[in-house]
DNA sequence: AATGAATGAGCTTTCATTCAT
DNA sequence: GATGAATGAAAGCTCATTCAT
């Protein structure tokens, strides 16, 4: 579904290879305990909750969090860190697809589903470009992937030739906007709608679910930027 | 271009034309200096600005915000009330369009601009379901202008008849994802996207503006949800 | 009698002339709250109390202090400002003694005793030449008076001619150092050698009061520099 | 110069002579660098740094400073015992000085010199009666040898017959506020004035080093009690 | 015995809201 | 009705000390 769990990757080497001293189990273990807390916090209240929370849900001290995690930037890296490998996957999983039309569009569903359900990890995602290190060597891991993916699916003559992996970057950060109010039904329809965007071309609409939004649902759908208090 | 004007409507008739103790003209004018604050000052930094900086910018003390405005709901109701009537012009100029599918294009080229010039619209836009009684009266005088756009490009075959006034509203929030960092053109390129999606058929791709977005785009077209300090 | 009053000018004119808005009534008085308190606060703890500490003494919010001072250097100017006119009245009484060597003794005891029974005025008092525009104001309040102190009893042959009004502030610092833990005799008996060294000559040494200091008196003379907790 | 050399004795057995259990060779060695660290970081910030910064000098764990440290006063006794000994030294180097004034200016003169010189040092000294057992040995192992000093200077029947080894304890204390920040030649003017306070009587003053001191000298010679911030 | 990670109280600072003037 | 000073809860962060490894 759309929890990212932890991967079990000893920290002891990140994703892109780097040796670093390995903590010591206890720390490993709260790292790990952060981290969890940190996405599930995330995920409810988006990137502006505070470390106390974060400390709390995870059961540790605040200086803990801040210890292993000096600035809000880094504990978000790590995060990010996780997600991509999630995303990598999911990506692969969509690029290996025979039907490339298929694994396109399932891919754009689940990372609409995917923010949906973890507002934080919508902003990490919009966060692709800043921050720095490691959100670059998770950048880079993702791009081929990404990059893969819209070739098989324009070699297959079904996604337009003028888009790239980063329009696709784009499109799901649009897809973000569809907050987590409505139905799944409901984000499918703007997702398809992108989806026939990105088509080379069609004889006619793709069918949109749901029948129809009702009147409000525009207020319900759209991702609550910020509440007003 | 993408600045809303105060309408001059005297606020005390509202919009729906419920009449009101009007205000004395000192306070009618301190409402008036306010909104034009507010505007000003949710447009560089968004709807989370505090009233202290509104009261600022207005030349009036807080506590003359918090008077005429006591919940920040308020004010964003007013704001929007003000600005819907830019945006009903704005829809009702591009359903007079001789050529519907190019009042359309215009009307979606004219939302991403003047929501990347004014961060609060795009917020205030977004609310637009929620809150209360005059956001629904903005919203009833909203819906029929953009019911006939709509309505217009579908009668001459260009827009897709599954669309409705709602879906085109939830385009334009996920087109507001779009923030202020990228040039207008990388901004067209997505709205051009877009409207690949809602057209009837199309026989191949509209061509996207600009040639190609450069690989770190993603990282500033983006709109940046919130910084992570 | 050694404590510094609040001496009653209007914060509306700076003790150096410049005129500034005059703060509300209540501001005002506020702002005495706030300095009262800071004395007494810091006169018993030294200048690294907290802010907190000193709103609550002086019955008032945090926020309040902050509003009022908003970085702690400008709390100690503001005090040291106060407490300069008190340290300047004393010096133009001291120069105006008949007897000019009485006077410069009757100073610097005054000075021994008004700094042991305020670990803030010393801090203070030592740091006159850090800090910015008040200090150098307040230090240009005290140096004429301290000048004529020093001169008149350079003229009357009794103060080395070798010494300046630096001199004497430097021996107040170095005096600054006996704390308050021991007796009021203990502490002349220490100006009381200093005199002896700032006299142009002397046939025998003046007597020291008192009889002997005890073998613990070093322990409990010499200011706590710092609790080692 | 100024630097207090580990002594090398043994700290198995307390100067006193106490026996004591001895240490593990390897605990042995971590006591040792901890006080060759402690020395150096107070020296350099004063007794007020963190137990962190001590263990991270002598590159051992904090918990190894707290065991053999329990308190922070521990460690200032322990360092002022090692201390000892060198201002041990000094003393009966300037008491041996066949010129008993001139043994007693070098050796204020020194000590004003190495409190500049080490801002832990001077506040260590200042302590000198807190504390209690083994400060109390070391005060008994300097006692005697000030006392030696005084009392060659009065029977040479150049200092003044009133004052004791306390006073001069005192005297130091006294001139330790005179920072580091100022010349060597300085801090001499005021060690000089004291020595003129101290001699038994005078025809004229001793001239000052330097000639005059400049305004400002007075904010960079006094001891910075401490930043406010 | 040594280690350094964990702790959490405490201080600083901000800011939305209230309220005396 | 207008003002902006006051408020105090809340968030941020540090650091002396403890304790599991």
């Amino acid at each position: 579904m759309f929890r990212f769990g932890y991967d079990g990757v000893m920290s002891s080497v990140t994703s892109a290879g780097t040796a670093v001293r390995p903590l010591r189990k206890d720390a490993e273990r709260n790292r790990a305990l952060i981290l969890g807390a940190a996405r599930e916090v995330y995920a409810a209240q988006g990137l502006d909750a505070g470390f106390d929370e974060i400390a709390r849900a995870a059961g540790v001290g605040v200086g803990t969090v801040y210890r292993r995690f000096p600035e809000r930037g880094d504990l978000v890296e790590a995060l990010f860190e996780q997600e991509i490998d999630a995303v990598v996957a999911r990506v692969e999983q969509a690029a290996a697809d025979p039907d490339p039309w298929r694994g396109l569009g399932d891919f754009l569903r689940w990372g609409a589903e995917a923010q949906a359900a973890d507002r934080g990890l919508a902003q990490v995602l919009a966060a692709a470009g800043r921050g720095h290190e490691r959100v670059a060597a998770g950048r880079d891991r993702l791009r081929p992937a990404v990059e893969a993916l819209v070739r098989h699916a324009q070699q297959a003559g079904v996604l337009r030739d003028d888009v790239t992996e980063v329009d696709l970057g784009i499109a799901l950060a649009m897809i973000s906007q569809l907050g987590d109010a409505g139905s799944s039904d409901l984000r499918d329809r703007y997702v398809t709608l992108v989806l026939d965007g990105l088509a080379v071309r069609r004889d006619g609409p793709t069918p949109l679910p749901p029948a129809q939004p009702s009147e409000d649902d525009l207020a319900c759908v759209v991702a609550p930027a910020r509440r007003h208090r």
